[in-house]
DNA sequence: ATAGGGTTAG
């Protein structure tokens, strides 16, 4: 069949038989009669006319009507579609299981020079979105700027969405690099969109912060807060759960509760955000209190609540908390516990020893557990020594979850804590034959709004020789101390000397030394760490607060480390 | 014809 070129006043059609098409495909419910109404224009030769060949690609690819392929064939046969089809197009494939077909059509647009409009990029970043197609976006969001969409409303708010969402850490970092490299797109999109006089709405401030928060960056996170005060945007109870949510995790409590007295409307998930926010601190009174001020002020708590609370509980060691409201869940609130709940309370009672208890519980739940469940019980033998539950534990979560780099090093360390050096190295063995790799630790600290990130052993620091250098010092210092490092389940085939060379420089022993080095006496030191800290650096950080007289507020996987004086707020369970 | 919202166990 020969190509169709449309054209915007077919010969061929007359008026009424396209007025009177248009209605049809406007009441059009079912492809079937799609299919008639496509036959009726292919005959009267109305499917030259751009309005109606339009239209009825609209109905074909759009989200509901679920022919994406019939719209395909349509569109395929047209000669040259205008730019509507083509946004059509690719919005269906946005919406479909093959986004990536979206990236194609935008290809196969440029190259045959279809102009775009402001249409075209929401659907494009659509799709990308929902594959994490960073370096795509990174691309296209060159095109726009070239294209001159660079201001318009829904691109840059798709573009927003696209980079603070895609890929965890990945997408946001790029968000935040400003801090390090002024010219990063993300920065240029902030500051132009802002110089534009384009105002972020509540939904665009929403997925921002919650980048904010994922990656513990407290500057950005006020400037964002600066900025709704500033455009007085009204801070609506999500924006306020989100808000809360990012200065819990960024570190500042106190912020968090300002935040929450402002709050005209607190709804029970801002009251949810403030205890969780006091559960990550290891506050487990304070989240408490704050569950018992919530009922005193009439609000219910929900579900997510009662994770936050026994979290809280869990992180303070506040057994005999916990049990009364595990307890009170279903009796006087009316809610089966689910398995989050099961989580807590193996968390719960194998951080505090009660080993016994927590396996009887994972026993006995109506549940099936999963690998939560197991990594709360594996921890908790290893924080315990013992071995051999753990050892059996390790294992069923290999199964489980044999993707999971952390799995096998945990059991690998527990092999390695009772001595089994050989069973160690068979389950780092098995580790490298499944292709999986561990997570590479990963510390970051901000100086004066610059994020100063490192790895172990990382010597890309400008300042790596003064870093080197200062933490020689510091472990000499700490021996006087009585410091010995702590070797024991370290996994690498090293003599003791290069395992000590190796241990001294974590990620965070080098984040901890810069931040000794580069802040004033006596200001706090903070940091985030992606993985849980070391045992050892644990240790080496509780005596540096005390020898160097600092406070170190520090953000590992699950929880804040404050360290003051030699102590941490953790009390060594972690 | 347009994009995008929340707090939760390890």
């Amino acid at each position: 069949m020969a190509p169709i070129l449309c054209t915007p006043t077919s010969q061929l059609s007359s008026e009424s038989n396209a007025a009177q098409t248009l209605h049809l495909l406007q009441r059009c419910s079912n492809m079937e009669e799609l299919r008639q109404i496509h036959g009726q224009m292919l005959k009267t030769g109305l499917i030259l006319d751009e309005i109606p060949a339009s239209k009825l690609l609209a109905f074909c690819a759009s989200p509901n009507s679920g022919s994406l392929a019939y719209a395909r064939t349509v569109f395929d046969r047209i000669f040259r579609p205008n730019t509507f089809m083509w946004n059509t197009m690719i919005r269906g494939y946005s919406n479909s299981k093959e986004p990536e077909e979206a990236l194609l059509l935008y290809h196969h647009m440029l190259y045959h020079s279809v102009p775009h409009n402001a249409y075209t990029f929401p659907f494009l970043l659509k799709a990308c979105s929902s594959m994490s197609a960073l370096e795509e976006t990174q691309q296209i969001h060159a095109h726009i700027i070239k294209m001159g969409f660079g201001s318009e409303i829904y691109t840059t708010n798709s573009l927003l969405n696209v980079y603070s969402k895609s890929g965890d850490i990945k997408s946001a970092r790029l968000l935040f690099d400003q801090v390090d490299q002024r010219d990063t797109e993300a920065l240029n999109l902030f500051h132009r969109m802002q110089t534009a006089g384009i105002k972020l709405d509540n939904v665009a401030l929403v997925s921002t912060l919650q980048a904010c928060a994922d990656l513990g960056v407290l500057d950005q996170g006020k400037w964002i807060h600066a900025y709704i005060k500033k455009h007085e945007i009204e801070i609506d109870p999500i924006l306020g759960c989100v808000l809360i949510d990012m200065y819990a995790k960024c570190g500042d409590l106190e912020e968090a509760i300002e935040v929450f007295r402002k709050m005209e409307e607190k709804g029970v998930s801002v009251w949810t955000a403030m205890i969780s926010g006091y559960a990550i601190h290891g506050r487990g009174r304070e989240a408490l209190e704050w569950f018992m001020k919530m009922q005193t002020a009439g609000v219910e708590p929900n579900q997510m609540t009662f994770t936050g609370i026994l979290t809280a509980c869990s992180h303070a060691g506040l057994v005999h908390e916990a049990k009364l409201l595990f307890e009170s869940m279903e009796r006087i609130h009316g809610f089966k516990p689910s398995i989050e709940h099961y989580g807590c309370m193996v968390d719960l009672l194998g951080r505090a020893g009660l080993l016994k208890e927590a396996e009887e519980l994972i026993e006995n739940m109506p549940v099936k557990p999963n690998a939560a469940i197991w990594g709360a019980l594996l921890n908790a033998c290893h924080i315990h020594g013992n071995l051999e539950l753990g050892k059996q534990i390790g294992k069923i979560l290999i199964q489980v979850d044999p993707g999971h780099g952390g799995r096998y090093i945990h059991l690998a360390s527990i092999h390695a804590a009772a001595g089994e050096w050989n069973q160690a190295a068979r389950v780092r063995r098995q580790m490298k034959e499944q292709g999986v790799s561990k997570l590479p630790g990963c510390s970051v600290i901000s100086v004066n709004g610059t994020a100063h990130e490192f790895l172990a052993g990382d010597e890309s620091h400008p300042q790596i020789k003064e870093i080197d250098h200062m933490l020689e010092q510091i472990v000499e210092r700490l021996r006087e101390e009585g410091y010995k490092p702590k070797l024991g389940d370290l996994l690498l085939d090293l003599e003791d000397k290069e395992k000590e060379t190796a241990i001294h420089h974590h990620s965070e022993k080098l984040a901890v030394t810069f931040g000794l080095i580069s802040t004033k006496p006596g200001m706090t030191i903070r940091i985030v760490k992606n993985l849980r800290v070391c045992e050892d650096c644990h240790t080496v950080i509780k005596l540096i607060s005390k020898v160097y007289a600092r406070e170190i507020l520090m953000r590992d996987r699950t929880r804040f480390h404050l360290f003051k004086d030699g102590n941490c707020t953790c009390g060594d369970y972690w």
